[in-house]
DNA sequence: AAAATTTATTAAATAGATTAAAAGGGAAGC
DNA sequence: GCTTCCCTTTTAATCTATTTAATAAATTTT
């Protein structure tokens, strides 16, 4: 019943070389007031029993855990499971263990697991598009631990964060259909209690104006959420404006598919008779038909960057809050084109 | 510098209390010994100075800590994502925290993971889709760490595993094609040290028997891995194959989107001239044109069963490994077709 | 040669929670 | 009045690695 495995200690080691505990961990850490010939034979000692150092006991003592807590607001968007691999990769590089955290969109469930993520003494934590829509929660709980916001902006900059540029992201797709000569452009918006959408709306609007178009708010459809349903519906909304619009740029390439498919079930040739530029670049995005014009963003310098201030922060750089852009680039495939003549 | 913060321990309350720290802990724990009234003055003080326990300290003692690794040989291969959301649901669920490890199909860090596992402790860990092609390092491992396999199938029974049923996977495939008509029936299979693709190979196999037709090795394509580049160079092979064989089943979503992307770039049309179906069901699956036939898998039951057996060996039930397999189900969609008349 | 300093090692304290064993206090029983 | 029993609480030990302070041994300085 019980694991009755005695897993060897400092002290077996110790033991059975008949020196001290300390001794032996400082030979392990290669200390230089150990002698290199009992550094030799303690870590052969070690190899030849297995010793398999206890983190929990290391963790108790130096009140460090070598793990960073990843809290996800929602792992099935399509975009955070892009992230996540880059931020476990340069997690490993740095020694930290990652512990993962999906909230499922749901606020409670976020509260909890960073009590939990607390509770764990995780040295720091990413926070992967949270939805509390202001500062003060997490600026409370940097207070206490070490914590990066990725691909967040707050409306006060009290906390460390990492973004993308939306505002720049939103304006290169609308500019680029604008390029194609474009006029009426419509927006497909996502939940505007999350600064990605609401950025990429504030892009859309600057390119429009500076087109010297007026921004209608009748062309800004508001999704529902992130799902490739919710872009199926927004597209049956954008399909009933009048007079319909030419072209739709969107806050994601999975709600930018199910627009696309359900332009498509309508009859509408995508770009022939419409326009359609998604956001994010997820792998599906080159292999749907047409393959969907994009932006896309860097997220090997998204994920390299945070865990980089993440750890800066760790080893106690009490710099004031930084808040880094990344800029996004477009990518040009097939689900764009000019619009059919006005006057044909 | 330090972060000074004097995390609040269960001494402090008891201080403040003027009981003992034991108390203070057992009151924590609603145990039966401890009056009502100090449980609730406990718990009172508890809040009121933000005591926050301390895992490491819990762990060192109990020898457990609460935390389960799941190592993944490869995050990026389409099917990983999508099982690793129910696994993490189903250990918060159960109170443990997810340590995800990432082996980037590298042999070397999947056995550099194992051991960093073992030194946090875990309870226990769920491995997917692992590289070692004999059980004995999993069966050596497991007797020290509570280990489940989630598909794969060793060479022996050593090890307790959830698997898809992959021999059926592969038939349903074949034998649905074999039904719309297809005779020359190809398959793309992956690398052939994984034993999902022995297993689909083997499905393959008897359901062209089954059909009477003896499977010809040379319709066998293996490829390189599970890329989407791979599935098209996969596909280029295969249409050169003489006489050109009319259907493809495959043994991955993102292999067949490959294929079927490269066969349209050919002037192949799908599923009119030819027909793929995939296997996994992924989500770009149904949004790629024509949507793929593929075969479905309860992901949702392989994470809970996995961390449920996995549960189980952590709570002591060493009965011998088990095996359990999760059949798969085949989803029609619109990549196949029957086969053009033999004779136009 | 004695004193001072350096080097190598050890004993003991420590981190914070859990737990086995011991003890305190009150009621009941003889 | 004393023992017994039960209920609640406390004391002390424990988990393992790290670290501080102390000590022993070796080396250098005076």
């Amino acid at each position: 019943m019980e694991n009755n495995h005695h897993n060897i200690t400092i002290n077996d080691i110790a033991r059975e070389l008949e020196i001290s505990g300390s001794t032996v961990s400082r030979a392990l850490h290669d200390d230089t007031r150990i002698s290199q010939e009992v550094i030799k034979k303690v870590k052969r000692a070690a190899a030849r029993l297995g010793y398999i150092p206890n983190v929990a006991a290391r963790s108790l003592r130096t009140g460090k855990s070598n793990t960073i807590g990843l809290l996800v607001r929602d792992i099935n968007d399509g975009w955070s499971s892009t992230v996540i691999p880059q931020v476990e990769k340069n997690c490993t590089e740095r020694g930290y263990g990652l512990l993962l955290c999906n909230a499922n969109n749901d606020p409670q469930m976020e509260k909890y697991y960073l009590r939990v993520l607390q509770q764990r003494r995780v040295d720091g934590v990413l926070i992967l598009t949270p939805i509390y829509p202001t500062a003060d929660p997490y600026y409370i709980y940097s207070q206490s631990t070490p914590l990066v916001l990725v691909d967040t902006e707050l409306n006060q900059p009290l906390v460390n964060a990492i973004t993308v540029d939306h505002e720049l992201g939103g304006y290169l797709s609308t500019q680029y259909l604008l390029r194609l000569g474009h006029r009426r452009i419509a927006y497909l918006a996502g939940p505007m209690n999350l600064s990605p959408n609401i950025m990429n709306v504030r892009g859309y609007k600057r390119a429009m104006m500076e087109a010297g178009i007026q921004p209608q708010e009748q062309l800004i459809v508001v999704t529902a959420y992130t799902g490739i349903q919710d872009g199926a519906e927004g597209m049956l909304d954008i399909l009933k404006i009048n007079p319909r619009p030419t072209a739709l740029a969107t806050f994601s390439d999975l709600v930018a598919a199910g627009a696309l498919d359900a332009a498509k079930r309508n009859g509408i040739r995508i770009p022939e008779d419409f326009s359609i530029i998604g956001y994010d670049d997820i792998p599906m995005s080159s292999l749907i038909s047409p393959p969907l014009t994009t932006v896309i963003q860097d997220k090997e310098m998204l994920g390299g960057m945070a865990v980089n201030m993440l750890c800066q922060v760790i080893n106690g750089d009490t710099q004031p809050p930084q808040q880094f852009k990344i800029p996004p680039k477009l990518v040009v495939r097939k689900s764009t084109a000019p619009p059919k003549s006005e006057n044909p």
